[in-house]
DNA sequence: TGACTATATAGCTATATGGTAATATAGTAA
DNA sequence: TTACTATATTACCATATAGCTATATAGTCA
């Protein structure tokens, strides 16, 4: 295993890192269906300005969402929709692990409405 | 945006966070073609046998990977291959995101070979 | 039994980061 | 200019965890 290998792994897991917190998986999930200013997000999402300022930062600089002054307000919004195939495989396995995929399914919509 | 899906939502971004180290993805890959014992993951990985040791029962935890003790040995394999199409899709993304997809898929070559 | 091998775990350190409160920055409007 | 709103950033705390060393556990074989 090579260090370009390496290289690129750590790439990867970076990317998974930015999916692999509740808040921004609920900031992401608010953006389904277009874009939406850190006011709305905020409000959606449940958390503090400061925190999901933040969290819009990181999912920006990991090239997740886009970002848009218009005014004095900053308008995210989803830069690659397939984040949400890779949302509808994991809450797959999900549902297989748990033995129980009906259940997974009814509780989480995250991806019903995109994804393919 | 409802306690249940919050569940679920923590549910997914465990998942993920399973995916988000490099040594956890290069253990998944060593796995790509069959199952390894702890020993052989350690050598190919590259870490050290209490590391593997760690990071494995966690994979294991979480579903990712199979454990199987055959005499003094303890033998993992994939779980679910699903994981792969996940890496590849990330793959894709990370390519498209630094404008040089034909570099980082000549560098990775963790999803080629499994999924579809 | 003892010696050996394979794996897991305990204890520890260092680092990363999610969350918060407070402040700074920037745009708009009077 | 001042006042107001929207967003970003700073400083801090608490928690989580990757990695290490040393040790424990478990299986095999003599």
């Amino acid at each position: 295993m090579s260090k370009l290998d390496d290289r690129a792994l750590q790439h990867v897991a970076k990317y998974f890192k930015a999916l692999a917190e509740p808040m921004r998986l609920k900031v992401l999930n608010a953006l389904q269906d277009g874009e939406k200013n850190v006011s709305q997000l905020t409000e959606m999402s449940g958390g503090t300005q400061a925190n999901i300022s933040k969290h819009l930062s990181l999912l920006d600089q990991y090239g997740l969402v886009k970002r848009e002054s218009r005014g004095t307000c900053v308008f995210y919004s989803i830069a690659d929709p397939s984040v949400y195939a890779l949302c509808e495989l994991v809450c797959g396995q999900i549902g297989a692990r748990l033995n129980s995929e009906a259940d997974i399914s009814k509780l989480f919509t995250f991806t019903q409405q995109s994804a393919q």
